[in-house]
Formats: structure tokens, sequence, C-alpha cells
DNA sequence: TCTGCATATGTAGTGATTCTATGTGTGTAG
DNA sequence: CTACACACATAGAATCACTACATATGCAGA
């Protein structure tokens, strides 16, 4: 019904997750805590995203979930990288940096 | 039914549309071979996607339309920036700069 | 001539993804 | 005992780029 302000680009969230996850395993809740510190408080992403999401990565196979206790002593699904995302994640890099510097010709051109 | 590779980000287009319109009016088909060009060969814009962009960017009085004849002696629709138009481009160079760099955050982080 | 190609505009339908809004439940601090 | 931060999740709406298709013109070459 609202304004829809996209606050991320369509296409981004899955390498910020994707690389959220590289350096071990995460719950939801905190990969979007991780997201929005490394960003500087700019990228806050919203749970009806992140969850959608990080099914959409397990469903392709590039994450895979556990259950276990957080340090919070709470239950939380933990993500880590599955070999393939590791790929994935290599391949999304590589496009985004691509992808940010045919813009940039543009915005120079 | 196809892989819906998404050749450029979702929101990204407007921007390049607005920029490839700054330095004077331009009809739809060279506004996307200019992109192609500056972008040097990388960023191809659909043509179902660019004439629907330009629609929606008129409906929003960003540009303006006029039919005239070009260069090569055909008529042709020759799009320009409204004032309003310029205003938003000023905002969305400034919103890419930001998110681009929110995402190098994120990446190096 | 006529055949094809680059030019030029457009629509319909699909698919992918992010958002808002809402719902559930737990552990802890005041 | 009452908030609040933590933690997961789904439904529905909105946006937007893509594929595929339809139409038409001017020119070059066979």
């Amino acid at each position: 019904m609202e304004a829809k302000k996209s606050d991320l680009l369509q296409g981004t969230l899955d390498l910020l997750i994707l690389k959220t996850l590289k350096p071990g395993a995460l719950h939801g809740y905190g990969i979007a805590q991780r997201i929005l510190i490394t960003s500087r408080e700019t990228l806050d992403v919203q749970q009806g995203s992140l969850y959608p999401a990080l099914h959409r990565l397990e469903r392709k196979g590039l994450v895979e979930s556990e259950w276990r206790e957080g340090e919070s002593g709470r239950m939380a699904k933990f993500y880590s990288l599955t070999r393939a995302g590791r790929k994935q994640l290599a391949g999304e890099l590589d496009q985004w940096e691509r992808y940010a510097r045919s813009i940039g010709w543009v915005l120079e051109g």
C-alpha cells in the first residue's frame, strides 16, 4: 500500500547474506545485525526480507541450517555456507564489482 | 519461462536513463545505444525494459517527449529532462553513491 | 525488385524479490 | 509483572526488469 522506497536494490541481499556468513555460522537475526553494523548503520535488512531470503538460499543449496543454542542460551537457527554457497559468493562478488564499474562508466560518461 | 538472469539491478535503470538524457534530448533507441556505449558494451537495456521505463518517467513528470524528425530523416520520440527530472537525477546519483559505498563496507567488513 | 537488416516504438505476460504488516514465543531487566 | 530485545515466520502488495511478440520505415545489396 505504501511508498515502497526499497531500501535494498533487488539482487544484492543474497550477496550481503553470503558475505556475512563467510567468516562462520550465524543465525538470521545475527546476520541482520552484522550487516547493519558493517554497513555503518546504513543497511537495515527487514525481517520480511531476511527470512524468505534465507529459505531461498537454503532451497538452492547455498546455505544450510541447524538449530543450536546460541550464546544467549536461547535456541536459534544457525546458517552456514555450503561449498556451493562459497562458490556462489565468489561469483556474486565479481558480478557486483563489474556491475558497479559499469554504472560508474555511464555516470562519468 | 527462463532463468531471469536480470542484467540490470532493479532501480538503476531510471538513473541510467536520466543521466543519459542530461546532456540533451534523445529518442528511446538512442538512449539504449548511448548506455551501451558509455558502459563499454556491458549494459544492454532491453526494449521491453526501456519503453515502459520511459513512460513511467514521463508519467512522473521527470521527462517530457516530443515527436521530431531525427538525423536519419525518420520520426522518433525525443525525450528530455524536466526540471523535476534534473532534481531527481541529482538525488539518485547521491543515493547510488551512498548505496555502493554501503555495500562496499559490508564486502570489506 | 525484393529481401533482409538496422532503426524505431510499443504491449502483454511472467518472474523475482523486497517491503509492510502481522503473528508467535522466550529470556531478562527493572 | 511488565516491558523490551531477541528470534522465527508468513501473507499480501508493489515494483520492476525480462522474454516474446507485434508493427512499421528506410536503405543496401542480390
